[in-house]
DNA sequence: CATTTACTTAGCTCATCGGTTAAATAACCT
DNA sequence: AGGTTATTTAACCGATGAGCTAAGTAAATG
């Protein structure tokens, strides 16, 4: 019984060499034998990884001659990105909205209010780094 | 031996159990019982994913009496949005600079009637982080 | 056609994982 | 103290996962 598109990306993901191969098909598609190079392990085990990544998502495969060369695939990166957006706010203060607006209003108040409130204004822009959405 | 941190994270995140209880979590702290609740599933087992979890770094527990209070815990959903970061621009289109850059002259044209100072910062930051509301 | 190159499949081992039940621990409540 | 409630630990089991070697397939090349 398959897992769950969800389960399967994230077992993938659960896996240096898996990861490291992904770190590697970042920077352009390559082959089987590339891939391999870097790892102290046999080439049937690259198969098996990259097989867990094809079934996961994660990779494509084309055929051009002997070689089957693999590339990253956007689309389970895209589902693991949106499910963790549902935990983002956790760990990104300013991703809350309300909390964005109120930085917001906090820094158009600064604006006009000079040296005193300079501490106020460091600690708001710390706050806003990375607030993406509004 | 134990796993690299982030490798326990994805394996931990490999599990729709475990998903789930996160998801619970997610709307706040609450106990062991309440979170095996849902689940057709033994109390041990339920047990046993919270250790996961925990040793994952994706949940703290406090003591309150008898009870294990069990909440999010940011870090390792933040190691986790960082590494996905590494791929952000296969998917987000709005991510790759050339894009940030349209965008951002696009805003800075839709910019006329809107009255916010502190627009054309907040605009930056989205060409940044490359993320954009759609 | 035979060989080489690039991979995959098959079959095995061993460790880990997700689940179980039964028993242990811990704190509260008569 | 004795019992109830909340949770963990122990011991076990079947399935899956990551690695291996050896053999199989497929396409270019001598």
């Amino acid at each position: 019984m398959p897992l769950d598109p969800l389960s399967s990306t994230f077992a993938a993901l659960a896996d240096p060499t898996r990861r490291a191969i992904l770190a590697r098909l970042a920077l352009g598609e390559t082959s089987v034998m590339e891939l391999a190079k870097p790892f102290d392990m046999s080439l049937p085990a690259i198969s098996k990884h990259l097989k867990v990544l094809e079934h996961a998502g994660l990779i494509s495969r084309g055929r051009e001659a002997q070689w089957r060369p693999c590339r990253i695939a956007p689309s389970s990166f895209k589902q693991v990105d949106g499910w963790l957006g549902n935990f983002r706010r956790f760990w990104d203060e300013s991703f809350n909205r309300l909390d964005g607006l109120l930085e917001e209003m906090k820094a158009e108040e600064a604006a006009k209010a000079p040296p005193h409130t300079t501490r106020k204004v460091r600690v708001k822009k710390e706050k806003q780094r990375g607030r993406t959405r509004g």
